[in-house]
DNA sequence: GCAAGGTC
């Protein structure tokens, strides 16, 4: 039997049609999805992976206690003894007790094991212990292997690592690679045909990738969460691209807050070509403004003294009128980087794009989402994907425009790769097949698609020059000629600005101008879509992990906001590392790592000497940081302390900060005076952002609330301030009190200690009825019952409409929808395997 | 309780 290895389920499936003489057989092995076929006589199975099957860790049967304990060096450390080198003293490890070079004891040491990590043997460790499983069971059988991985670097190692696992059970078998570079039936025979032997040094070169991640990720993560220890589940984290990515923020915002504004003045004037003698009021069709000749006046006497000599006029002389058309070519096919620009102008995060993605492309509605290249292969059929999605109305004029053409011609990218082709769309989709998230997406990616196919647009642009009282103004306008690809995407669009038709020589109405001052502006912050292309450019991550690290710099609360601004905690840790370990704060350490690969792939030199290299470099720098750790300790709890800064007490006039509960891990409002100060404000659910502005009706410092999806509200952080009191609202009748025989009114209320807002029974004491409430929205009352439990239905109004319902938790209705709901998302079901 | 890289 041969075996085919890939590094992902829908590889194996892909494989197995294009080889398989016959429709390949659905098979598992354990839990593993396998596809079996007869290729030659021969009996062939190939399954996939999941990406890395195996994970780099630091030793945990030789180093350490337990996988995972950050405490250090366990027992007699040997191992690690033997890897420590001569330039650092050696700890005198023994039986249960080791010691520092000082003769300290370290068991329970943490910060001082730091030093040692850096040294300490790593291993590879199962990650998909599932699919290993099958992989080994298979393997066992094999007479033949051949991977299949892709065709790259994190291929060849996935290929490696997967190949290590069969030798376990397999020492025989003879192994293969096959190269291919798309799912289409002559590249696939042919790389089965002309199989070759695998690249072991390029694996080794995405092994030292690996162990130096995790080494420098390690050692200086372990070191910022513990100089200042702020409790489990506080990380403070950093890593070869996630440092230099927060940096790039962190330099941004200096660069804003080093900014020095200055004033100018810009002077803009109203015309109206209708009326000569200047009578209008000037906003018929033909009134335009046009902005004086020098945009920007730098000195104010220089814009007054305009302001004198247009003074009075009433009417401007057309001086010229300059027409000039220009093309704006058509967009080029998407790639992941280009796509999340694309989503991130439209509102829609990168790594929200890329969950998206991943369901359409799972749900078979668009191509592979992770892929560099802009240029579409040869083997791709552009003519059937148009005709594939011509089915979809909104897209049928412009399909049946484009498969009239001789032969159909699609923009290409400067980057060609072979790895997978441009994002695009394969099945028709319409609003009703998908919910509004996914088709948004899909409807991006489709008119894409299109545009890529479309021709270039014509805008013919217009520059009229005017003269009031021996002052020039210039107005311009764009008129959209031939729409070309404009007429199927219209992301990104400027909106026309046409002119009245106007002639050289002509008066016009001058109806005044204003002149305004304003002053420059600091550099934008990055949006998530230019980061991403800004770590594009610095070769930070790849197209399949630049999305996560921007959400993990969220996660560990170093950045927040888009546009991206970072806190204090992340400008203070870049500031930290870049004083001490500034290799890890810079791309070029990237650039640098890219080269030796390069070299290790070239057999020039080995992943050992590049990772010892590595090793000593960061055992550098961490000495260089070490003796500062209380420097550090204190830029970090500052802060810390600034990030939580709420307003002050109004108590003993120290600082309100946000904190989390330890219980609970709620958060709530806390004095930093505690335990001599107690007091304390209770938060609604939701992110919380500290706001500057006090109260304006009790002076009381302010938050701002987002809860999920709601729009972002200001409130008052003291629930006694007048603008925090929600009327109390009768919903009706209680159901249970009138089982008993009684009539008690239901209310609606906010309990004024935990802010949550329920109705109680007014003879609760008794009934015990209480519904909970949604927590936000305007809560209004109906004269309706609910059918299934008798519970008075409420209606409550967010930003995204009305919502009535019924408000009892226990309500035999519930159930019934709870059964509905699964047959409502039909969308999201695979499309067939 | 660490990273970054694959993929779900």
């Amino acid at each position: 039997m041969k075996l085919v290895v890939t590094e992902k389920h829908d590889a194996a499936q892909k494989i197995a049609d294009l080889l398989g003489a016959k429709k390949p057989k659905a098979d598992k092995v354990f839990n593993t999805p396998v596809y079996r076929f007869e290729k030659d006589g021969e009996e062939w199975v190939t399954i996939g992976l999941r990406g890395h099957i195996l994970e780099p860790d630091f030793a945990p049967s030789l180093v350490y206690k337990k996988k995972g304990g950050w405490q250090g060096v366990d027992a007699d450390g040997q191992t690690l003894q033997a890897s420590i080198p001569d330039s650092l003293p050696k700890p005198p490890f023994k039986k249960k007790k080791p010691f520092t070079a000082d003769g300290v004891e370290l068991k329970g040491w943490k910060m001082e094991a730091l030093p040692y990590l850096v040294y300490a043997p790593i291993e590879k460790l199962p990650k998909e212990k599932d699919i290993i499983r099958s992989l080994k069971n298979l393997a066992k059988k094999a007479d033949s292997i051949v991977i299949a991985t892709d065709f790259d670097r994190e291929g060849e190692l996935i290929g490696a690592d997967a190949l290590s696992c069969c030798r376990e059970v397999n020492a025989t078998a003879p192994v293969s690679r096959a190269r291919y570079s798309a799912f289409t039936k002559p590249e696939i025979q042919g790389a089965f045909s002309n199989l070759v032997a695998m690249d072991d040094n390029l694996a080794s070169a995405g092994a030292s990738r690996q162990d130096i991640d995790l080494i420098w990720g390690a050692v200086l993560t372990r070191y910022l969460t513990l100089v200042k220890f702020a409790g489990y589940g506080n990380v403070r984290s950093s890593g070869r691209v996630q440092t230099p990515t927060l940096a790039l923020i962190c330099q941004r915002e200096r660069e804003r807050m080093a900014f020095v504004p200055e004033d100018y003045w810009v002077i803009s004037g109203q015309f109206d070509a209708d009326a000569r003698e200047g009578v209008t009021a000037g906003d018929g069709p033909g009134a335009f403004s046009a902005d004086h000749a020098t945009a920007r006046f730098k000195e104010e006497g220089a814009a007054k003294a305009a302001m004198n000599a247009v003074e009075g006029h009433r009417s401007a002389r057309v001086e010229a009128v300059e027409k000039r058309k220009r093309t704006v070519p058509a967009p080029i096919p998407f790639n992941t980087t280009a796509l999340m620009a694309a989503t991130s102008a439209e509102g829609l995060s990168p790594a929200r794009t890329m969950r998206i993605a991943e369901s359409l492309y799972m749900d078979g509605y668009i191509s592979y989402p992770r892929v560099d290249n802009t240029v579409y292969p040869a083997s791709l059929d552009l003519a059937e994907v148009v005709r594939a999605i011509s089915g979809n109305p909104a897209y049928a004029p412009t399909c049946k425009a484009i498969l009239a053409q001789s032969s159909i011609r699609a923009t290409r990218g400067k980057k060609e790769t072979t790895d997978h082709p441009p994002i695009y769309p394969t099945a028709k989709a319409t609003p009703d097949d998908l919910p509004p998230a996914e088709y948004k997406l899909y409807n991006l990616i489709a008119r894409r698609f299109l545009a890529t196919l479309s021709d270039a647009a014509v805008v013919e642009g217009t520059k009229v020059t005017l003269e009031v009282g021996g002052e020039r103004f210039i107005a311009r306008g764009d008129v959209l000629v031939k729409p070309g690809f404009r007429a199927i995407y219209p992301y990104g669009l400027k909106k026309d600005e046409t002119l009245p038709p106007m002639e050289e020589g002509q008066q016009v109405a001058f109806n005044g101008a204003d002149c305004v001052q304003k002053q420059t502006e600091p550099p934008a912050r990055y949006s998530q879509g230019k980061l991403i292309q800004e770590m594009e450019k610095l070769g930070l991550g790849t197209k399949s992990t630049r999305h996560a690290i921007i959400e993990r710099l969220y996660n560990v609360s170093y950045i927040q906001n888009d546009p991206i601004e970072p806190s204090q905690l992340g400008m203070a840790v870049v500031e930290a590392l870049d004083k001490f370990a500034p290799h890890i704060t810079g791309s070029a350490m990237t650039a640098e790592l890219e080269e030796r690969m390069d070299e290790i792939a070239e057999g020039k030199t080995s992943r050992e000497a590049v990772v010892t290299t590595s090793r000593d470099l960061l055992s550098q720098e961490l000495g260089a940081l070490m003796p500062h750790s209380e420097e550090v300790k204190e830029a970090l709890a500052d802060a810390v302390a600034a990030d939580a800064y709420i307003g002050k007490c109004p108590k003993c006039g120290k600082d309100l900060q946000l904190k989390a509960s330890q219980k609970t891990r709620s958060m709530f409002i806390g004095c930093s005076g505690w335990p001599e100060c107690d007091v304390t404000f209770p938060l609604p659910s939701g992110k919380i952002e500290s706001v500057e502005e006090l109260c304006p009706t009790c002076g009381m410092p302010q938050v701002k609330v987002t809860a999920f999806r709601t729009k972002p509200r200001v409130v008052c952080i003291d629930p006694a301030c007048p603008t925090n009191q929600e009327p109390e609202v009768v919903v009706g009748k209680c159901p249970t009190c009138a089982a008993m025989g009684k009539s008690s009114n239901l209310v609606a209320r906010r309990n004024p200690k935990t802010l949550k807002r329920s109705i109680t029974c007014e003879n609760f004491d008794e009934c015990q009825t209480r519904y909970p409430l949604p927590q936000y929205g305007k809560l209004t009352a109906t004269e309706e019952v609910c059918e299934h439990c008798g519970a008075p239905m409420v209606v409550v109004t967010t930003a995204r409409g009305p919502w009535k319902l019924c408000p009892n938790f226990d309500c035999p209705g519930k159930e019934q929808e709870k059964e509905k709901k699964p047959a409502a998302r039909k969308t999201t079901k695979r499309k067939k395997a």
